[in-house]
RNA sequence: UCCGCCUUAGCUCAGUUGGUAGAGCAGCUGACUGUUAAUCAGCGGGUCGCUGGUUCGAGCCCAGCAGGCGGAG
């Protein structure tokens, strides 16, 4: 059996499936961000009832607490949260990035302080493979450098050049820990590979090179969504999505909003994720079929409608606009767990529409109905 | 009845040796894209209990009055 096969397609979008030792994904799918080994606010239960195939954990968080060592010898991540789905999780290369003056990075790695006791953590690709090994993960990913913006040309190319350096040493490293892992039941462990480059087709393109020369699992494309412009990233991922290998999976880190999935689908993307259905839940802020709704707003201090009137989920389906305004407002832990379930479930079944449109053949159709409607609203 | 303390934003309170007022919370609004985030930011809002006095100038000093709290009878 394939690790990846494309059932259709509908234009440069793809209708595929993804098998891995916790089971397969259909895609395009989008993954909710669990950090800390737990979606926030979420029960595993919450999870699959909202439509989660895949989540992801974090290499950086989890190795300061509770330590991957320990994860490892409980029996890793999946048994620890008790998720027995697929789990992909990032390098620590996004916390090079958002950790700004918190870290020093040179060619070896990079030396984080602990944002959580002040701890001097060092990263690198060795140690970054080695710790998602230990925590059990299904999909790893390599270590790298999320590059910041703005960037130079020539920050870019640099910066880029390095991470290309690491995944190099970041994939000799993986294979190591699965030679070692040989006769273990649980070898059938996958290694994406992240193009950088900045907001440079030329750069990005030679990271792409540079990546299935080495040949990867799957393909990611991380540094989108860092603070540029959105044609700007529009224009990027637009870019190089038509280079990249089509027997392969295709992953665009850290995105995005409900038209940047659209988006990114229309390209041909195969995997997404983001913290914004669950953080921005958090904070009182739903995506709906008409739009967003800021619940905090005095305006649903008296609505008696649900959130989303054409949404089937537990939070649509038993309580008001009202409610959950005053849950909000009293900062019960229940507003953020029913908005994030709400937000899941959304952005779960915007996935499975955009699947079965590309295999209707009426992805396009969507994409325009989807934009019409967000539009009015707003 | 006497003595003491208090009265400043919707609420709880800061306001140094006199130079026309601030915070927290509440209210209203915005942000959030491989989570250092149940987080962060902005805005509106006050005849400083009342009436006089001293002073170039009073939320700050003085007198009286009103209301509140405490104590003594």
């Amino acid at each position: 059996m394939t690790m990846f096969e494309q059932l259709a397609s509908d234009g440069a979008a793809r209708r595929g499936r993804l098998h891995t030792a916790h089971g397969t994904i259909e895609t395009p799918v989008f993954m909710p961000c669990g950090t800390y080994g737990t979606v926030k606010a979420m029960m595993p239960r919450d999870l699959k009832s909202t439509g989660t195939q895949i989540l992801l954990g974090n290499t950086f968080h989890l190795m300061l607490r509770p330590g991957d060592e320990m994860l490892r010898d409980f029996g890793g991540l999946h048994r620890f949260m008790g998720w027995d789905g697929p789990i992909l999780t990032d390098s620590g290369g996004f916390q090079v990035f958002s950790l700004g003056e918190l870290r020093k990075i040179s060619e070896a790695g990079v030396v984080f302080r602990s944002p959580v006791n002040g701890d001097r953590v060092a990263l690198d690709p060795e140690r970054s493979m080695a710790v998602q090994h230990n925590l059990g993960t299904d999909i790893v990913m390599a270590f790298d450098e999320c590059t910041p913006y703005p960037a130079t040309a020539a920050e870019a190319e640099a910066s880029m050049q390095l991470s290309m350096r690491w995944a190099a040493r970041s994939k000799t490293a993986h294979e190591r820990l699965l030679a070692d892992q040989a006769g273990a039941n649980d070898c059938h462990r996958l290694l994406f590979g992240i193009v950088q480059g900045g907001m440079f087709p030329a750069l990005r393109e030679e990271s792409l090179a540079a990546l299935t020369d080495l040949g990867f699992d799957g393909y990611a494309i991380g540094g989108l969504s860092v603070g540029e412009p959105k044609a700007e990233m529009n224009a990027t991922l637009a870019a190089i999505t038509p280079h990249m290998p089509s027997n392969r999976p295709r992953y665009l880190m850290g995105v995005g909003t409900p038209q940047d999935l659209v988006f990114g689908v229309s390209q041909g993307v195969d995997m997404f994720d983001c913290v914004m259905p669950t953080r921005n839940g958090r904070n009182g802020y739903a995506f709906t079929e008409q739009g967003t709704v800021k619940i905090r707003n005095a305006r649903h201090r008296q609505d008696d409608q649900p959130l989303d009137p054409t949404c089937s989920c537990y939070t649509c389906t038993h309580f008001s606009r009202a409610y959950l305004h005053h849950l909000n407002r009293c900062n019960e832990m229940l507003g953020a767990m029913l908005m994030t379930l709400h937000n899941l479930h959304y952005y779960h079944q915007l996935m499975a529409r955009l699947r079965a449109s590309i295999e209707t053949g009426t992805f396009r159709s969507l994409a325009e109905n989807l934009h019409e409607s967000w539009a009015r609203s707003a």
